[in-house]
DNA sequence: TTCAGTGCAAAGCGTTTGCAGGGTG
DNA sequence: CACCCTGCAAACGCTTTGCACTGAA
């Protein structure tokens, strides 16, 4: 498979190595979308037995310093990973049903403008919005 | 001093009390601008010995639920806590130097609307942006 | 006198680390 | 065969919880 090959070469001029872990934790952030670290180790395991909830988060650091994945916070407690492969997107999380939507990054273009004068570059692909959608604010 | 009969008030209301430590740790994120719960504990056992942290951390949520205190993420670890008399304000954190800017809500307003006629109603306080600061950018 | 609030200690959750053994290149 | 990567277990930082006692109203 090329995206084998493509995963090992990012890693080899980085002077790392592909390993099975490796691959399996790449595949299943790409597979589910938005997952927490548990999630991930929880589906990894689902194929194959024993891989190590440590392995889960030295590897999703490798992955998002080699910009292979992203992470963005939906709620106060663990983060979610998603594939970089992804175009960016915007989160915004209703804080009554917990849903999740993605917005085009064009939603924060005046916001993001505005910093950029005055010298800040904004991240845009880790922006979370907080609110509450029209269901959960009228209770 | 009217500051506590107006707390006193407040609480009282919703069948709580004021006690010693609840003043204090109000007084503490007031005085602080923005503190994590470990912050306002040190401050506050500066002033009198023997609170504890458990009770910074159920204090913080009681003040939030009434809305006189306000809390955002500045980091991937402890949350911030400001006081609500602060007028709303967006927060913008750089991720090389750690400093945090805030912003007149006014910066969001498109983004804000551009939600509200999807129905999503925006915590815009509660908003932080990363990225970098010009000096951090080039390194 | 009542019952909300506190301190304390222990447990919880998500994450990081040291180390020795295993597998990639 | 060098050295990166893994599993394991222990420690970590932050937060929450159960409980008996304290103290606000």
């Amino acid at each position: 498979m090329s995206d084998e090959r493509r995963l090992r070469d990012r890693l080899r001029s980085s002077g790392l190595r592909l390993t099975p872990q490796r691959e399996l934790i790449l595949r299943a952030v790409e597979h589910l979308g938005h997952a927490t670290p548990d999630e991930v180790l929880a589906h990894v395991r689902g194929q194959v037995a024993s891989v190590n909830a440590s392995t889960v988060y030295r590897t999703l650091e490798v992955l998002e310093s080699l910009g292979l994945v992203r992470h963005v916070h939906l709620s106060d407690r663990a983060p979610t990973y998603h594939s970089a492969r992804e175009p960016e997107h915007i989160h915004a999380v209703c804080r009554g049903c917990g849903a999740v939507r993605s917005l085009d990054p064009e939603a924060a273009a005046s916001l993001v403008a505005g910093l950029a004068e005055d010298g800040f570059t904004v991240d845009v692909g880790h922006l979370s919005v907080f609110g509450w959608c029209s269901a959960c604010l009228a209770e």
